[in-house]
DNA sequence: GAATTTCTGAGGTACGTAAATCAGAAATCC
DNA sequence: GGATTTCTGATTTACGTACCTCAGAAATTC
């Protein structure tokens, strides 16, 4: 069994009301006191039973969800694993809000966050723009005691307790390195497709993928990255001209969003053989991964973000770090045969 | 706020004893009166605070699992996974025990399981061999209300309630998709190294793999698969005759363990350029991932299966199913660069 | 040494559920 | 219709922790 409250006060030699101000720092323990009892639960290995705690405090975790509206698919399954981290609210202790802005906005990414009562939220993820403006207001609110997460793409230098994705620059090195693969030494253009280089996730696989391409397979030059605003009809407009201008593109590479443009572009051309990688599974990509149209599409696993982000927020909002073994999200890479 | 027994009791007009009757399906109640509390459950909404249950009922969960002795790496990373899970007991309100048993040995695993005494354990979780004898002690088992989960290798047809593991067909295919597109149109011979075809993951994996090659890469010949009982020094010893035996393998596809061997028979040719595809990220498979000698390894999980394992165990345990969803382990591919 | 202030102990209630006891109501049997 | 059996209600204790109050001890100040 193990050790409780009691036992440690009866190890200490106090009374349970002591050991309790200690556990839960509260005032009014002499130094040596506050030493004696924590020496017993480190002699026992006391651990507190959180799901008693939680019971008895009845403590709720008011979360805000801050994500880009709009068709992007990805963002829209985001938002439903948001929604069915909703759905276990009760079982969690989570009170959830989601808050949609348009994207590629900071500004109003901004006046959400400014509008956020600290007293009210104990936690915010969000899908951030990287600028100066979305940093600082992330900054103002750390600095009222909200803490935190980025989700997806990171805000790198801001006081964020976490970034809840993958390595992105990893993930463009997987890319790049699939695309070499699959290209089997054969020589030419690759065309890459980004969204917006605001976004940090999109510059970082930008910077992995050329990075291989460069060392590894000097037999493939890039073209690009051409940026869309992630808007599907500007990916299907930007790549149909680029097929039709450089005439030695073996290859293409999404790196952002619009598959279904991307998808589009390559239904009229089944002439070439094209290795295509893209990002993030949906019901397009799926679609085109069993059509043969994408070669392999990375991944990452928003419902595990989601999950992650609600144990992270809780976590440091009891001043707590999470176990970093189980938030790290994976780099999923999915071809038509190991699709979920 | 979400409602309580009281609230219940109170909607259903009985009292609360009535109410923890109904909800722990104890016996008298009338029919009729279960019907107005299973009523006012639905109408309300009430779902059971798991902690609070917990807490009161005092729950632990004996489970036992059993996995093979011997130096494989991946059996020992799984160990390792068990072992930080038993770190958790306490928490989780879990007892674990792990038995290990002489690899490829079916009457080993069928006098540990015979052994167990039902009473003493809620659930088993076993890396079963797939013969007759060990699925008729897991039936045995089963029939006297111990919850039984295959993990890593399945046992088809017994009565397990759960597979903790990876859809092994569908990593066949994915490393014939792989070595397939790595291969780049070239002609020649695919040697298959296995470890047991009493293993069903085995099994499987060559299945899909052959299917792949047949379907779509008709240039490859497989040759094989070898048997090796995952013994490293015997798929070196194999691997290195088949690679002088036989003039035009371009690739070779490790479905089993004994990674180490396989390494150490590459280790000499430098001289050809060699497709290689393996199984289970370990200390060895990730090295040579970096150096180049592995192109890609085929991945599952072991750290989700086992926490899979213990959360159906216990799901079943109460005569609740778990949510397939978070149940379903992926394949995980992995190349050097997006190694975790 | 008296008056403070600071610390500590004892005891209680609460969280939502499980489980037990016991008394009494309702249904069933003879 | 009385005896039995089956059902139901009321009440209590417990799980491990949080948090509150109040009394009194100990340390500090004047």
């Amino acid at each position: 069994m193990r050790p409780t409250v009691h036992d440690i006060a009866a190890e200490a030699g106090v009374s349970l009301a002591t050991v309790d101000r200690v556990l839960n720092r509260r005032p009014g323990v002499r130094r040596q006191t506050v030493e004696k009892v924590e020496n017993a639960v480190t002699r026992l290995g006391y651990v507190r039973d959180v799901t008693a705690a939680n019971l008895a405090r009845r403590r709720v975790y008011p979360l805000v969800f801050i994500i880009p509206s709009g068709p992007n698919s990805f963002m829209r399954v985001l938002e439903s694993e948001i929604a069915s981290a909703m759905a276990r609210s009760g079982v969690e202790r989570t009170a959830i809000r989601i808050e949609t802005v348009p994207p590629f906005d900071p500004a109003a990414i901004v006046r959400v966050l400014d509008a956020l009562d600290p007293k009210q939220v104990s936690g915010v993820a969000l899908v951030a723009t990287d600028t100066p403006e979305v940093r600082a207001a992330v900054d103002r609110l750390s600095d009222q005691g909200v803490q935190v997460a980025t989700l997806v793409s990171d805000l790198p230098g801001s006081r964020r307790v976490h970034f809840c994705g993958i390595d992105n620059v990893a993930a463009g090195r997987t890319a790049g390195n699939l695309i070499g693969r699959f290209c089997g030494g054969r020589s030419g253009k690759v065309l890459v497709v980004a969204g917006s280089m605001n976004l940090s996730d999109h510059m970082d696989r930008a910077a992995g993928f050329a990075a291989v391409l460069g060392r590894e397979f000097p037999g493939l030059d890039i073209v690009g990255p051409i940026e869309t605003n992630d808007d599907a009809d500007t990916v299907r407009d930007a790549v149909t001209s680029a097929l039709d201008q450089v005439s030695d593109i073996i290859a293409i590479y999404n790196l952002g969003a619009g598959n279904r443009g991307l998808i589009e572009a390559l239904a009229h051309r089944r002439d070439r053989t094209l290795s295509v990688v893209a990002h993030e599974v949906t019901e397009h990509s799926r679609q085109a991964l069993s059509d043969g149209v994408f070669d392999a599409v990375i991944n990452q696993d928003c419902g595990h973000e989601v999950r992650s982000a609600i144990r992270v927020l809780k976590a440091h909002a009891d001043g707590i770090s999470p176990l970093s073994e189980q938030e790290r999200i994976r780099i999923d890479i999915f071809l038509r045969d190991n699709l979920p």
